[in-house]
DNA sequence: ATGGCAGGCCCAGCCTGA
């Protein structure tokens, strides 16, 4: 089965794009971010058409995440836990049970953190705390369990074309890898980077200076996987052709390929 | 050397993003 991770930077302008990708490249489930719109809007029709169901997070001009999955979706949790006051739609969780059994996935759209330091950033700081008290309960389950999105996060200098230019960003500052490797010390695999071949490899470009045609990219989309999950991990794949079609998204699609 | 984009939104400049 396929699983991809894929923030759209809004469904609503990017849904012919998106219809064309899911068809190209049909995925079993996605997540997806940066819907920039309320449940009602979402372009469900066109989405279910395609053979998915929908489990939408939505939020007015910003944020908002969405599962889709041509497996029957169970179980859906919209919110991160851990800060009832936290009105920002940067998480939905869902159980998709194929045939082969149940995978919990979870899509997260992890705040962006700038300028550092300030309130942003704490904002930032205080998300991952609470990402990992929540990933740390899921992998007690001992589930295949996916934690797929948007993080934020440059792991790691090999993760950047030009890493000098990052290290005063609350993408790539000590902290914020810091909680990074105390997420994946949970217990995660990151699929990426446990093919070896990760160097060099990015899934967003900015739409300024010629990011894109100079490959000035980075790597922030990124799939974790619970041992019972990387069990199966039989392959991973960037999508990067699709940062050259018309009107993109900055950021491209990334799939993992989990046996059966 | 500098700046360079895109999307949403009370539709026009401002906020946000990374």
């Amino acid at each position: 089965m396929l699983i991809a991770t894929w923030n759209v930077n809004s469904i609503k302008s990017r849904i012919d794009l998106a219809v064309r990708w899911l068809e190209e490249a049909r995925p079993d489930v996605v997540c997806l971010q940066e819907l920039k719109c309320v449940d009602e809007a979402f372009p469900r029709e066109a989405i279910e058409a395609l053979g998915y169901n929908v489990a939408v997070h939505g939020q007015k001009t910003y944020n908002g995440v969405a599962i889709l999955s041509r497996f029957p979706i169970e179980d859906v949790t919209v919110g991160l836990p851990g800060d009832d006051a936290d009105e920002q739609a940067r998480f939905v969780e869902a159980v998709v049970s194929t045939g082969e059994g149940a995978v919990r996935v979870g899509g997260l759209y992890l705040p962006n953190g700038n300028p550092a330091p300030g309130p942003k950033y704490d904002y930032k700081l205080a998300w991952m705390e609470r990402l990992i008290a929540h990933a740390r309960g899921r992998l007690a389950l001992e589930e295949p369990f996916v934690l797929a999105g948007d993080y934020n996060v440059i792991p790691a200098k090999q993760d950047a074309k030009r890493p000098e230019v990052w290290v005063k960003d609350a993408l790539f500052l000590p902290q914020t890898r810091a909680a990074w490797r105390r997420l994946l010390a949970l217990g995660f695999t990151e699929a990426l980077r446990a093919t070896d071949e990760a160097d060099g490899v990015y899934t967003f470009w900015d739409y300024q200076a010629g990011a894109w045609q100079k490959n000035d990219g980075i790597r922030i989309d990124h799939l974790l996987l619970s041992p019972q999950a990387a069990d199966r991990l039989l392959a991973v794949r960037v999508d990067r052709h699709v940062r050259s079609w018309e009107r993109p998204s900055d950021h491209v699609p990334v799939v993992i390929e989990l046996a059966a």
